[in-house]
DNA sequence: GATGAATGAGAGTTCATTCAT
DNA sequence: TATGAATGAACTCTCATTCAT
């Protein structure tokens, strides 16, 4: 027998989460929450199923996480967007085509559908939107950064984040792995729209 | 001989396949394919379970009905927009407004579903693209017309129809009832994105 | 309208339920009694499914007319061969012959069902099983003619004809239609070992 | 690693598998394919519905498997037959004492439905009938010896051992455990219909 | 902790029977 | 009387969850 660490049994936990979710949010978003069986989110991460259960306690369980992950995840990223140095312009194509190449298509459905399916429980769906709105307040900030450069088109900055983020949502819901309608420059030529001609 | 009127009989079939159609399209849209009950299509068709099946072969045949009828009758709606009478702009204008006003969302999540889940056989899945793209040539033909007046910004027509109509669903997508974050304006500030600055 | 004719009535009601019992004989040999949806008995007899419930109660009662009308069709048979004319060999030749030649194999699955299944009524199962010790009768009086004649051999004659009537069955139930595994010269050289060797 | 033991757990599997056909036999015998529920099967193996799932993929993968095990065990059984030591009559005293002692009933039901139903796919019933006339050969090497010592009656071998099956069956079929119709004798005079008389 | 066999509630689908026309 | 659409109970099969090892 391996003598107790508890650090090293706490990190090892922490890995098997971060590998159940990883692989939890491939396959929810390719069949969806209710159609994924956590047997298949077992196999895609290489344990047993009642493995699965020592971490999580139940399928609902790893969905909410999944969300909080994803959701946490793009905070961190849209505020590393906003603190980066450059202008407000670099900062909006940095963000563009790092979404573009992260390929955030599974955490978009995972959440649209967090936000949009009655099999959500309420509370659940309060929280991703609100968190949601939250999380434009960095993309508004960009551009509002923008528009005192004279760089971006006027208006309401919350509400041209809303624009554009749903803009890249929308894009990116027609350039999921196998089906992809993108073409390379599609992205790029969306970024301009929020941009003044010159 | 029979006490039974075709004709009338037709009309009831073609009734039925409609009210049972309009019930799934609500419910599936909440809820996922999965995630919803053929119970639950039925009971808000107000008709029986087992009479759903006499309509059609299975919940999947229900969904691919659902899929082809949606895209079908966005077609008729973008061909009349296109049609219609008025300027470019006010095409566009007209479409917009009406997207908003008929709040397609339940067909929105339907396609995007269509065309992402794995649980959706790959013929089925590779038809819903090719029509998506299809669907795109009448709002590409309005925004050549923009282009030719000098109304809107330049570029690939077909490009800036997609991107148009992923930002519509983008903003739908964020629009479900009862998680309404749009506010009444922002449909009309997107679609000035489209058209130049004067 | 035609003018009611009871006696006219009558005998349409006769073929339409004989008509019935025809179509269910064959399918449900084919299929089970469980494995036969009143819809293909009525597809089968050409008439609706409603209409069928008109003249039988449900689908065990057509199972049980089927068996009763099958018992004295059998019954009749065999007592024409005792009736006819001839002697004992002769009478069990043309016995064994028109066994052959009426295929009885639909009506021998259904008996067999009948007297095995825990799914038939025990009322019916003890009423089928006794019919069928008496059916033995008039094979048993041929049997003992022949024995009295010195032509067949010795043994309780009632014995006797259990052992040749399940052998007819026993052979039967290898010749169904389709999976023919007789012989033509089968039966005649089954009915030889009821005779005396000379 | 793994705390099971795979020996032990294969032995599992193969006794779970014999008890669900063990159970599966006897109901299906009874009540038919499709008049037997897998909760009928499940309940008398004493398992959960779900786990004979995890034995069969379907009830017709059980009935298969149940055709299967039979015919094999019938073809070890007559070969014993063949086999040991003694005179034709005594191997053939021998297979009709046990054939009754065995109470084949179920089994030959079972066989008989295999090759007469609609339901069972054309495959297996082909199947079932090729092996059905290769069992035969071992009686017809019994009944081949019985005619060279002069023992049995004379005759294409394979025709009288189908003769012969045909009978042990038929009277079978009228001995089903509750409704029988067999005095205890009756076997061994249909014996005797295969010997010479001195 | 790790495993996967076992459980049983629940979902899709069928079909005997009824009934409006 | 004749029809076949409508009903819903019952069946097959699945899968989230538990638990003995």
């Amino acid at each position: 027998m391996s003598p107790r660490n508890p650090a090293r049994d706490r990190q090892l936990r922490e890995a098997r989460t971060s590998q159940i979710l990883d692989s939890a949010l491939t396959v929810i978003a390719r069949r969806g929450l209710s159609g994924t069986k956590v047997a298949d989110i077992a196999e895609t991460a290489g344990v047993s199923v009642g493995n699965v259960y020592k971490y999580f306690a139940s399928k609902e369980d790893i969905f909410e996480a999944l969300v909080h992950r994803g959701q946490q995840e793009y905070r961190d990223f849209v505020e590393e967007a906003l603190a980066m140095s450059g202008s407000p312009v670099d900062k909006l194509v940095w963000y563009t085509e790092q979404w573009i190449a992260k390929r955030e298509w599974a955490i978009t459905i995972l959440l649209q559908y967090a936000r949009t399916s009655e099999a959500v429980p309420a509370r659940l769906k309060q929280a991703v939107s609100a968190k949601f709105i939250d999380n434009l307040r960095p993309m508004a900030a960009i551009i509002e950064q923008g528009q005192q450069s004279g760089d971006m088109v006027p208006g309401d900055p919350m509400e041209l984040a809303l624009i554009y983020v749903s803009l890249m949502e929308g894009l990116t819901l027609h350039d999921i792995p196998d089906t992809p309608e993108l073409t390379s420059g599609i992205a790029d030529r969306a970024l301009r729209l929020l941009l003044r001609e010159h």
